[in-house]
DNA sequence: GCAGTGATCATA
DNA sequence: ATGATCACTGCC
């Protein structure tokens, strides 16, 4: 069980990470606190052409992270009180990341960071490396009868075609 | 259904 | 310097 995802696990096309990180544990130690939930539900952000990307207007202070490599965290507030969790991915200059929405039974972005004491802190730190705050493997298998795609949650503003991409992935146990 | 909350970015 | 926006949540 203390397999953790490295680096090359994520540097693959996003929206494959997407599906293949559903089922891996989501870990977070702080302390003698050791917290493990497996991802149920993410989405994902794939380069300059995704108008749904915070990438999509190149690159700035709060998203430069999302232009390096894969398996570091990238984490922002969004209306003044909620941390969102991504996680990068793909090679160096494609701007790509995958928000973690849910884990075990805490649903939704700024849940699942308020859960896992996630904050600015955790931003543009490499996974692989840090004890604070990485992915394992779990040892479930999920089946891709298992995984529901849909559009992504909340960006309406990326117009008809990219707010309708299915890069929503949950997995929903059967 | 909609207020809360403040960093971020474009515009100037 | 100012104002609109926001990969959301919780309470009405």
């Amino acid at each position: 069980m203390h397999h953790v995802l490295p680096q090359a696990f994520f540097d693959r096309p996003t929206v494959e990470v997407a599906r293949d990180l559903l089922g891996k544990n989501l870990v977070r130690v702080v302390g003698r606190e050791r917290i493990a939930l497996p991802i149920t539900e993410v989405e994902a952000y794939d380069g300059f052409k995704d108008k749904a990307s915070h990438a999509h207007k190149g690159a700035t202070a709060r998203n430069v992270v999302m232009f390096g490599e894969a398996g570091y965290w990238y984490v922002y507030l969004v209306y003044g009180m909620h941390w969102m969790l991504n996680i990068v991915t793909g090679p160096r200059d494609y701007p790509a990341a995958i928000l973690m929405r849910s884990a075990g039974g805490v649903i939704g972005p700024g849940r699942l960071t308020k859960h896992f004491l996630i904050d600015k802190t955790n931003n543009g730190v490499k996974s692989v490396l840090t004890e604070g705050l990485f992915i394992e493997e779990s040892g479930i298998m999920v089946s891709p009868r298992e995984i529901v795609k849909t559009p992504r949650i909340g960006v309406a503003y990326a117009g008809p075609v990219w707010s309708q991409k299915p890069y929503r992935f949950v997995w929903k146990r059967r």
